[in-house]
DNA sequence: CCTTGTACCGACCGATCGTTCGGTTACTCT
DNA sequence: AGAGTAACCGAACGATCGGTCGGTACAAGG
């Protein structure tokens, strides 16, 4: 609930206040009361640029979304053996997630009370699909362990990767992009014990 | 927002019906109108039980952070080498995180807007710290990798875990909660790369 | 029969919600 | 200079918010 200002407002910087101040308090938790506190205007100058509170969550969660979809369409994640483009495909979503923050954390926390909300949650489960076949191919090669499912593995994946909106903080002396990828994928693929220690 | 019609209510039984709404609408997207719809009594009659909103929000995350807590004073948690007592928590927090669901779902997702969530923040922030210092001590054995650090990694393997609530469902034939308790410790420990096929 | 207490209710409170409306200011273009 | 427009404002809209109030129905205990 800071106060900002800015020489004049466009959809795209108010947007970037907006999803700042929803990913503090939460969307229902912010009223435009919040949001024109936050950006130095007035509550009905915000109609100016933007329709309304669901166009802004609309427009957040598009951006996330276009950033991920995007990844699929890269050239490694589209050749080569399937647990290579996994690799690839799970360390950009790590990148993006750090590149796109808030926009990303806002998508993560729809909840589906409105349109928008539902339209998200679909596009997200799309895209966990098209992640949990590839997933499933690198099993058929006989690259990633066969002793958990394919789905559950899947989706614990996502939810190592995604926690990162819970805690990273793009403070300058912390870690970057790229350490936070290294550290997921050598978890994710190589697990917390030492190699050579395996058992269970 | 289904109606739901009970005997009477106590405190515990209402608490019950308005989790399950807290989750399916978030608590900020929740009325007092929505949880008399779900509960089959008026708005008035439900401060006949609890004191307000906020009440029901700290008794349902006061009983996920018990039972959270208690895994700490648990047997195996307290004694042996450090790698497996971790091995034992992780273990026995995906079997309360099932357990009880709804409460954990509710804890995980409060954002600090008033002051029964930021209490709530604070406590899920000691239980993780404990958790950390556990993985700090195994990596002092040499039981687990160095090559991430401890920090790092605890936020990571707390993600996979946490994520649970956000796709576990108790429908009848799915999965047990000894089931995906044995996946996460597979892969949290293990990782998704067939045994044998290190690299990186 | 009468009191007491539990479980509940409809009506209502002031506050706040997202949104709309009728302006005003200041800059640009001709 | 005058017209047009982008950016903004205060005041107010009906709806809904969490919560309060005075009451009623009813069962238990004497």
């Amino acid at each position: 609930m800071t106060t900002a200002r800015r020489d004049t407002y466009t959809p795209e910087t108010l947007l970037s206040v907006a999803v700042r101040v929803f990913n503090e308090r939460g969307y229902d938790g912010t009223s435009m009361e919040h949001l024109s506190k936050a950006a130095g205007i007035s509550k009905s100058s915000i109609y100016h640029h933007v329709s309304g509170k669901e166009e802004l969550l609309r427009r957040a969660v598009s951006r996330a979304l276009d950033e991920l979809f995007g990844i699929l369409d890269e050239e490694q994640a589209r050749t080569g053996r399937a647990v290579e483009r996994l690799e690839y495909v799970v360390r950009r979503m790590v990148e993006v997630l750090i590149a796109e923050l808030p926009y990303v954390t806002l998508l993560l926390r729809v909840r589906g009370n409105t349109v928008t909300e539902r339209w998200a949650l679909e596009r997200r489960r799309e895209f966990d699909h098209r992640v949990a076949e590839l997933l499933k191919e690198a099993a058929g090669d006989g690259d990633v362990r066969a002793d958990v499912e394919v789905r559950l593995a899947t989706r614990l994946v996502f939810g190592m990767i995604n926690s990162i909106v819970e805690w990273y903080r793009p403070d300058g002396r912390g870690m970057g992009a790229r350490e936070v990828a290294d550290a997921v994928v050598q978890l994710a693929f190589g697990g917390l014990r030492k190699a050579g220690a395996a058992r269970g």
